[in-house]
DNA sequence: TATTCGATGTGCT
DNA sequence: GCACATCGAATAC
């Protein structure tokens, strides 16, 4: 049974590697989020890899900026960025110190809290709504500003623990969801059949991964 | 069910 | 000034 107080982040090492494998083998681990009193925790159902050396969609695509620094750190920090206005997505930096890489978390199910979830996410029509989406997911689990540059290898107000229950995980893969450029590359991972991954017509454009 | 469109504000050129 | 790793309501069919 999986116990959310007694679950350890996972280390450096897991982080600092390259950033498609580390954006699948995220699929079925815990996002845990320590905030007004309680630990919420989702099992992270779909990633997407942004690699700033060669993907013209990344944030740290040929560029750093005082928005995307914190992707030139190790991997294992966390990268909150802004976007229409409204919105935040949260991501995790992959790779070693200067690359410039990243995976956003784009959806995930909800384990414990749920109530607290629906609370922050206002009107839903159903539960596979409250965080099937990168900015449903911080909305559902409080996730701003603040957030920005977080170490996820330790145990503080965000981490990501290993999931026993769900060890290896069915994964597709498909073109990323919302860009104007990188539309090539199948960067894109989720659960196969899991109902709280974001539907999309890309859904039945896939890949088996492996 | 599929597609379009407006809200919104910040970072970057 | 403009583009934007989105969302949800409104519209078209």
């Amino acid at each position: 049974m999986l116990n959310i107080k007694s679950a350890k982040p996972l280390p450096v090492e897991f982080y600092e590697r390259d950033t498609l494998v580390v954006s699948r083998e995220l699929l079925g681990k815990i996002l845990i989020r320590i905030t007004m009193g309680r630990i919420l925790s989702a099992k992270i159902v779909e990633t997407e890899a942004y690699i700033g050396d060669h993907d013209p969609a990344s944030h740290s695509f040929n560029k750093y900026t005082e928005r995307n620094k914190v992707m030139y750190d190790r991997g294992g920090k966390a990268y909150v960025y802004f976007i229409y206005g409204n919105y935040y997505c949260f991501n995790v930096v992959t790779g070693k110190k200067g690359e410039g890489n990243a995976v956003l978390i784009r959806a995930a199910e909800p384990v414990t809290e749920i109530d607290i979830m629906k609370k922050l996410r206002g009107k839903t029509r159903s539960i596979y709504e409250l965080s099937n989406g990168p900015a449903k997911l911080c909305m559902a689990m409080n996730i701003e500003r603040k957030i920005y540059g977080a170490d996820l290898t330790k145990k503080g107000e965000v981490y990501i623990s290993g999931n026993e229950e769900d060890m290896n995980p069915e994964i597709l893969c498909s073109r990323r969801i919302g860009l104007s450029a990188g539309e090539e590359y199948f960067y894109r991972f989720f659960i196969k059949d899991n109902p709280y991954v974001t539907k999309h017509k890309f859904n039945k454009e896939v890949k088996i991964h492996k």
